[in-house]
DNA sequence: ACAAATTTTTAGATTTGCCTAAATTTTATT
DNA sequence: AATAAAATTTAGGCAAATCTAAAAATTTGT
């Protein structure tokens, strides 16, 4: 496969959201910044190798081969960013555009040798699932942190109060976009966390807690 | 630049030998496993973009910038063969077609990180020296390890002697291709060496030194 | 239901990198 | 020096991936 094919394939696994409903022409256009003219070349190309279930005019969605395909150019890329984070020192909103080159160097030696040297990590620098070898994963879902249950971890992922104040108060207890949070326990009468973030273990309150998005795995 | 005009540009440095003397459009088309008339073209499009210095019929040489831009994918190349090596267990003879892929991604803190990441090593598992961000490096030379001067280290990069008894001493000693070769002290009297391999203290005769090539720098 | 708007596909070009076959230039041999 | 051999370039084409403009199908709105 080129590498333009494997984009293709991994957009079009991205619009389907899981579920793999089909995908239209001008969203994928959208996506891979080119025309949909381009775009109906390449599903031509694509239905004919086997890899979309494609009539015309009808969207398209992956087959079961196509979908095999796109798990492997996720588990890859995702392993990358990780890499790239925990190894070369990378911060996790840099990390995007080299993952989405390293995704297509070719070899199954070396995709399952970096995945032995980051000890088989199960999510990415932004909270995603990595599939594995067979392309088995976990969903993740978004949640804010006072709904994560007790006992889990997640990937601090955004907030829902961006108020200079808040923000200033993250700043200052060293919680950062991209930090993996562990949550230790819950206080029953004030709803206050108790977590532990890089080795440290800190109590936030409830209105903190109601206005931190995680990630989380299931 | 594209990946197939940076492997010209690699290929031109290499039959150039360093003093980048003119490389005939045969040899390269052999390299790159393609047609002669295939080369044209694209030496063609080397010396409009100004990388390669080129009359008609009297090959080429790279220019400066050509130079810097070779030297810029040989370090590349080289350092992700030691990553390969050093940190995924890749073997010796097995980088080179996943490095071939590496050296074409585009990132300068990628490859400023790796090289961090890997310790600033100044030679690949070959032997072959990694040339700075600067396009600086020592030339590498294949000597006999009986010639290796005292306190030198080299990589050990082949036999002079293949016969199966040599090759059975090399095996039984755990010596083999790729390893790094440290000469602590030779003794005067037989011309027998004392070595260091793999942090492991041996004493070796001449008769074995005077068969073994290592790549030394400088 | 049917015209208008939108989406999607087709037609015809362009660029990159490669090919074969033929022409040209250089090099080697008598 | 003339001819044969080898190396190199040119000419003409092809496949991949893209583009613009135009045609066709679908969806939307009244
Ligand atoms: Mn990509
Ligand atoms: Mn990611
Ligand atoms: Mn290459
Ligand atoms: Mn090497």
């Amino acid at each position: 496969m080129t590498l333009s094919e494997e984009d293709y394939i991994k957009i079009i696994y991205h619009l389907g959201k899981g579920d793999q409903g089909t995908v239209s022409t001008n969203a994928i256009a959208e996506k891979m910044e080119t025309k949909p003219s381009s775009v109906s070349d390449m599903i031509k190309k694509l239905s004919e190798k086997g890899l979309v279930n494609y009539k015309k005019y009808q969207g398209v969605t992956l087959s079961e081969y196509g979908l095999k395909v796109a798990l492997s150019i996720v588990r890859k890329h995702r392993l990358w960013e990780v890499f790239l984070v925990e190894k070369l020192e990378f911060s996790w909103d840099e990390v995007h555009e080299v993952a989405e080159q390293l995704e297509h160097i070719k070899s199954e030696k070396l995709i399952d040798m970096l995945d032995k040297h980051l000890g088989f990590p199960q999510i990415d620098p932004h909270g995603d699932p990595i599939p594995s070898k067979s392309g088995e994963f976990k969903k993740s879902i978004k949640r804010l942190l006072n709904e994560v249950p007790i006992g889990k971890e997640g990937i601090c992922v955004g907030v829902k109060d961006s108020s200079p104040p808040f923000l200033k108060f993250l700043d200052k207890n060293k919680i950062a976009l991209g930090d993996s949070i562990f949550v230790v326990d819950k206080e029953e009468f004030d709803g206050s966390l108790h977590i532990k973030i890089r080795d440290v273990d800190i109590r936030i309150s409830d209105q903190i807690a109601s206005n931190l998005y995680l990630r989380i795995i299931e």
